[in-house]
DNA sequence: AACGCTTATCAC
DNA sequence: TGATAAGCGTTC
């Protein structure tokens, strides 16, 4: 018999089946969707087998498999088909597609060890009189004592560990028993809280319990319970002996969250998130191949778990661009969440206070079962104002205007705290020689440095590029460098000095190690800080009882990102920042600073109206041919040479005006955002299309047309 | 991706 | 003429 196998190397030129021979020793084991280890050319390397069949090519020579990497994992009929249809549908390679299914320690691009954890107890061998020992060997009075010891009852060996230790198993007097442990993910206990549904939620979970739809969007605004209602139908499912997958965005995956799963369904549930070692994902893979496990709850790839009879996944806060992978396999959790619901015949219900407009509008046109939750629990009253910075300019309030600059003094009086929002990070924004004015910019991106006091360098957010702070120009040599405008660590400064207060900062740079994240957010919680500066990383999920008060310092910043989206992104941004006050006994205020005070976004945030929003946003997308009424397939020409790109670019653009219908909208190319990237120049075409089918068939080939060393990037349905 | 094999390039 | 670099094609 021969196993066609698909070798783990993620390169398009080997992105296809090799045969190998299947010894008979082997095959009494093998499953399609083992990782076996194979010889090819010169080493041996891992691949998954395919298929196993009988059709031998006299031509070909064929190598044996060597063994199978391990027994009881193997990928099973869904997700190898899954793999499949990704591969297809988003044009990359096969392998990369299973890759991305599996915890880091399966993958062979993974060399570190990771190794199951065993632990290895201690007890006396029956079959020696023991007592009888200990008389004959007196002297030895640290033997004694571990006989002593075990007599009563089983050690763990590293708590005995000693040379007299091993005198005794090497005289097999004590036996050691070896097995194998899970790495426990830890949560805190709550104390029991039964919780009891209101009538809202009740209603909502009839509503999806009963339909026949399979298909869901739960609408409900910030703080409207829709936990509660995704635990309900988690219980009823695991009733019917079935399965569940809870997927977060990773920023709200925190042990909150996590302890509230823990503590309803217990052992039943693998957690899935980066604040895990390779090793605990490694366990809690494991566990649910055991089948120990009925309910995941995890980031992004959780959506891959090899659970089995799937009866619901639920995508929280299904507006979040966090579940579609920005690198190759480009895939969205959410269309993966219908895949396998259709497989698995599983509802799938997506939840947000502020959905897409893609998925609103699919809820209207009744693709989606939309579910509304209506009330608030627990909130008090929240009031927002709009504050026309073009005015502060005018009294020279350039970063906190009049108005909340009263807010957060009285506030603070009242000993309550304040969350200010800044989507910048680092203390300056750009760097400019005053004499010459020259702009410093990175190296290898098209991309102003950003100052960052904390590490006293110039730093580029893009590729990583440093370089210690120096206020002399490069073009001039005059020592005239000066850094304008605004991010969190200048302002934390500020406000620090202003209002004589301490102020905690939260950002990507501040919360880089471990738990850091939640280190940060127990420190502000228990009242230690006055005021909370941050990036967007603030605005979701986070619930403190005491702040009365959230700054918006500078919301254009995100509105004029040059994007189809950032309206949308704004819209979002702003109302889940206001979700942070207003939870609990005080009433909250939220204040947003902005230079474009008559934009429609910001009346729909103070009216807390996300269908006038979506009216006024969807008609816009209707006129500019934008999603929801187009899907859009966005291609990147890559090339370190300007002219290379330049011309390949030109090159696709003509070769899609042959091959795609009229249609197709083809726009481009065009410089992308970012031109020049990590030392590469990048040119953009868009693709504007209605049926994916003709655009897959046709983007499929670009590869073979241009240069080899050209890289194309290509990202469909974004 | 990684390796071996073929072909181009250059100093002498 | 050899030695090294660059390009190319193969991997069951």
């Amino acid at each position: 018999m021969l196993a066609s196998v698909l070798v783990e190397y993620p390169v398009s030129s080997i992105n296809k089946y090799f045969d190998y021979i299947i010894a008979d020793d082997v095959l009494k084991d093998l499953k399609v969707g083992h990782k076996v280890i194979v010889p090819f050319a010169t080493k041996e390397v891992e691949g998954f087998v395919i298929k196993i069949h009988n059709n031998i090519d006299k031509n070909i020579s064929y190598k044996k498999i060597v063994k199978i990497v391990e027994k009881d994992f193997y990928l099973n009929e869904e997700l190898l088909n899954l793999g499949k249809n990704m591969s297809d549908t988003l044009i990359c390679n096969l392998i990369s597609c299973y890759q991305v299914m599996l915890p880091k320690a399966l993958k062979a691009s993974f060399k570190t060890n990771i190794n199951r954890k065993y632990e290895t107890t201690l007890s006396l061998n029956k079959n020696v009189n023991i007592d009888e020992y200990i008389i004959n060997n007196k002297r030895n009075k640290k033997e004694i004592e571990i006989l002593n010891l075990l007599k009563e009852r089983e050690y763990l060996k590293s708590k005995l560990y000693s040379q007299s230790l091993r005198n005794l198993i090497t005289k097999k007097i004590v036996i050691e028993n070896k097995y194998e442990i899970n790495r426990e993910v830890l949560y805190e206990e709550e104390k029991s809280k039964n919780i009891i549904l209101t009538s809202d939620q009740k209603n909502a979970y009839n509503e999806i319990i009963n339909s026949r739809d399979m298909k869901f969007l739960l609408h409900g605004v910030t703080g409207s319970g829709k936990t509660e209602v995704y635990i309900e139908l988690i219980k009823s499912i695991i009733k019917s002996k079935k399965t569940s997958i809870v997927l977060v965005p990773e920023i709200s995956l925190t042990p909150q969250i996590v302890s509230r799963f823990k503590n309803v369904f217990g052992a039943k549930v693998a957690v899935f998130h980066s604040a895990l070692s390779e090793g605990e994902k490694y366990d809690e893979y494991r566990r649910i191949l055991k089948g120990e496990v009925s309910l995941v709850v995890g980031a992004r790839s959780a959506i891959f778990v090899p659970l089995n009879n799937i009866g619901l996944i639920v995508i929280d806060e299904c507006q979040s661009s966090t579940y579609k992978q920005e690198n190759n396999p480009k895939y969205n959790a959410i269309d993966i969440a219908f895949k396998r619901g259709e497989y698995n015949n599983a509802k799938v219900v997506l939840g947000s206070a502020t959905p897409s407009l893609e998925q609103f509008a699919r809820a209207k046109k009744n693709v989606f079962h939309l579910v509304s939750l209506k009330s608030r629990i627990n909130f008090s009253n929240t009031t927002y104002e709009i504050v026309n910075m073009e005015k502060e300019v005018k009294k020279r309030n350039y970063i906190i205007s009049e108005k909340l600059d009263f807010e957060i003094k009285s506030a603070l009086m009242r000993k309550e705290q304040v969350i200010l929002l800044l989507n910048r990070r680092g203390f300056s924004t750009f760097l400019s020689c005053t004499n010459c004015g020259y702009v410093y910019t990175c190296p290898n991106c098209d991309i102003s440095l950003i100052y960052h006091k904390s590490s006293n360098s110039y730093s580029c957010h893009y590729c990583g590029y440093r370089t210690t702070k120096t206020n002399i120009c490069p073009k001039c040599n005059e020592e005239s460098i000066k850094d304008l405008g605004l991010g969190t660590e200048k302002l934390e400064s500020l406000v620090e000095k202003k209002y004589n207060t301490k102020v905690l900062r939260m950002d990507a740079d501040t919360t880089s190690t471990k738990n850091a994240h939640q280190k940060l957010i127990k420190e502000f919680s228990s009242g230690n800080y006055n005021i909370l500066v941050g990036t967007q990383m603030i605005s979701k999920g986070l619930n403190f009882e005491n702040v009365s008060l959230v700054g918006i310092i500078n919301s254009d910043a995100s509105l004029s990102i040059p994007d189809f989206r950032s309206s949308e992104r704004t819209y979002e941004l702003l109302s889940q920042t206001s979700g942070r006050v207003g939870r609990f006994d005080l009433n909250g205020k939220v204040i947003i600073q902005t230079y474009n005070h008559d934009n429609y976004v910001y009346k729909a945030v103070i009216q807390n109206d996300f269908e006038q929003f979506y009216n006024y946003e969807m008609d816009i997308r209707k006129r500019l041919n934008y999603p929801p009424y187009y899907y859009i397939c966005l291609l990147t020409i890559i090339s370190s040479s300007y002219e290379k790109a330049r011309d390949e670019a030109n090159k696709v653009r003509k070769y899609l005006d042959k091959n795609l219908n009229k249609d197709h909208i083809i726009l481009g190319p065009s410089i992308a955002s970012i031109f020049k990237l990590k030392n590469k120049y990048r040119f953009n075409i868009m693709i504007k299309y209605k049926k994916s089918d003709e655009v897959i068939k046709v983007v499929k080939e670009i590869n073979s047309i241009i240069l080899k060393d050209v890289i194309i990037d290509i990202n469909i349905n974004i």
